[in-house]
DNA sequence: CTTTAGCACTCATTGAATAAGAGTGCTAAA
DNA sequence: TTTAGCACTCTTATTCAATGAGTGCTAAAG
């Protein structure tokens, strides 16, 4: 990857660094020195330092300042000098008994309860992405008669969404009738994701009723508007007051804006899924971002999957001076409990 | 009520109400002189606002400031000296198309989509208590079979709830036996409220339905499950940041305090429900409210109904320096609204 | 008796000047 | 190559005076 440094700059950078997470103030030579094992004098780790902020991995706010580390400083710490420490017990525990406490939940509450989760045991502001809908496979269609007027259709998924809604009937419709539509339609819809049934699918699906019942045009609603439900998928929020806590937002301005940005769910989205990937976990360090509202921001995702299939995006969000390797750790943990809990679902 | 004031007296007050609400900035005896339509000199303002922080009814900074209202004021001022004025006819366009564009829609939507103009409307933040589950009345109870293993059961109350959870059979069921069971639970339950199915009668009908078959013991599951739900009634929140830009919110720490509280739904839950009342609309100017942690706001609440039944309640809140006129003008209307489009579905 | 002009006084806010302190860069010696 | 020493820089905190908005009070005018 980037340049390799000598042993003795990688331990200064990581002094600086690790130093930096911990008190958010820049780091002087004498810090570095106290910290350095193979006791240096602070001269000697000046002149280092000066060395790599000409190598662009410090930088000094201002000229009788300590060092701070730049963007660059915290990819290679991230890279090659991170040692993701162990979890604590009480904080594993804690994320095992808040996923697997009672089986029966729902599919949100265990990813509201994730967020929580995630951002106390972060200090950071937690997002997680549920499920993505247009990508489950459609299971079943039912529709329930309520009375002779209006019905309820039930729209079931492999991720576990239940969907429904009430439509009136346009006329009277007979049990076998209704059976009739519903078993054409669960025959032709079985396996496909919503993805796959796109409008013209269901235009056809109706020409094809209509030619035997000249009905049930309500029907239909439910899928277009989970069609359309593609765009909404929900965005969990977590501890985003913990912004507030981080010394890089004391300003007022700085924090509207931050919170701006957590109002805007189609946003938020959008930022969880282009991070989406295959990989484990990733980490996206100040203008490694593609949003510019969070280019002073490290952003940390991961995907939790059910049986394989890669179901949505876990997220923690803060300040580049983030203490990368609780993060980590934590995220690790949440996203191997969380696709345990989902696929004993 | 409290004591009259006379008339120029109270021409001073509304004037530093006024101003003050528009300016954030205390007010002193040459703007209210400026205000004032009978032409009297600053100095006998001055007299007159002597008076009026003498009573209660303004406050003083410092010895050298202008006055601002007191809480007392406030109440003076909505209570007598207000004059609600016209919604702006956009503001009023802009409600009405938000909740009546498409009528298909659940109710969750409408609800979150009234938070957003309620919000942007007043520059407050705005908080709407989701119907409220338990005072439902139960309408009917079915049970769709999936699979020989699992089954659907769907709960469905007279204010449009549609509740469901997958349940897995204990034992084989046939058709007629889950008929059976199904039939006897809505005779049992039709009418009564959420409040009233409590666990007693649930026991009671388990050892009922026990008698005649063994099985089942999960179709209950979901009901037991909405009544714990009575504690977890959404709160909907619009425009948090809105509260950035109020003067009085210039301290991050206060900040963190209100979108604490913001992060807490059952907190706010309690808030709101406090102040749902029969009442058209509900003015809690600062230590009015029981709350500790918004004494130093006020909240504006008013109650939404689907058919002459108190559904819920939206509020808004914001600084005691808060735009009363334009805040109920706004809720008036959304909450009118918000009844018949309720009402309508 | 009420109103108003006049004036001294108070207090928050602002800006400049100063002091303190942290940390650097550079030089020269080890 | 490392280190001690020292002058230098720049931020932060503090003090102090100046500014100005607005008051309260008194005494005169209506």
């Amino acid at each position: 990857m980037t340049a390799v440094l000598n042993e003795r700059k990688e331990h200064i950078l990581r002094a600086v660094v690790v130093n930096y997470i911990k008190t958010a103030e820049p780091v002087g030579s004498r810090s570095v020195a106290r910290f350095y094992p193979g006791g240096l004098s602070s001269a000697t780790i000046r002149n280092e330092m000066a060395d790599l902020e000409e190598m662009g991995y410090l930088i000094q706010p201002h000229t009788s300042a300590g060092r701070i580390p730049s963007q660059l400083g915290y990819r290679y710490y991230v890279d090659n000098l991170m040692d993701l420490n162990e979890l604590s017990e009480d904080v594993a525990e804690k994320i095992s008994s808040t996923l697997s406490a009672g089986k029966m939940r729902e599919i949100e509450q265990i990813i509201m309860n994730s967020t929580k989760v995630l951002s106390s045991a972060t200090n950071q502001t937690s997002l997680i992405m549920g499920p993505q809908f247009k990508k489950s496979a459609f299971r079943q269609l039912r529709i329930l008669p309520l009375d002779d007027k209006k019905g309820l259709v039930v729209l079931i998924t492999d991720t576990g969404y239940i969907k429904n809604k009430v439509i009136d009937f346009q006329h009277h419709l007979s049990q076998s009738e209704l059976q009739q539509v519903v078993s054409y339609l669960n025959q032709k819809l079985y396996g496909l994701t919503i993805d796959q049934v796109t409008t013209s699918l269901i235009n056809e699906l109706k020409r094809d009723l209509f030619r035997r019942l000249e009905i049930l045009e309500q029907a239909f609603i439910l899928l277009e508007e989970s069609l359309k439900e593609e765009k909404q998928i929900r965005v969990f929020l977590g501890g985003t007051t913990n912004i507030l806590n981080q010394p890089e937002f004391k300003d007022v301005d700085k924090i509207r804006r931050m919170l701006n940005l957590f109002e805007q769910e189609p946003l938020l989205f959008k930022i969880l899924e282009d991070n989406s990937s295959e990989d484990d976990i990733v980490v996206r360090i100040g203008s490694e971002n593609e949003f510019e509202d969070i280019q002073e921001c490290t952003l940390i995702t991961g995907t939790y999957r059910i049986h394989d299939k890669t179901l949505g995006t876990v997220g923690v969000l803060g300040p580049t001076r983030m203490d990368y390797s609780r993060v980590i750790s934590v995220m690790r943990r949440l996203v191997d409990q969380l696709n345990q809990a989902l696929s004993s679902s």
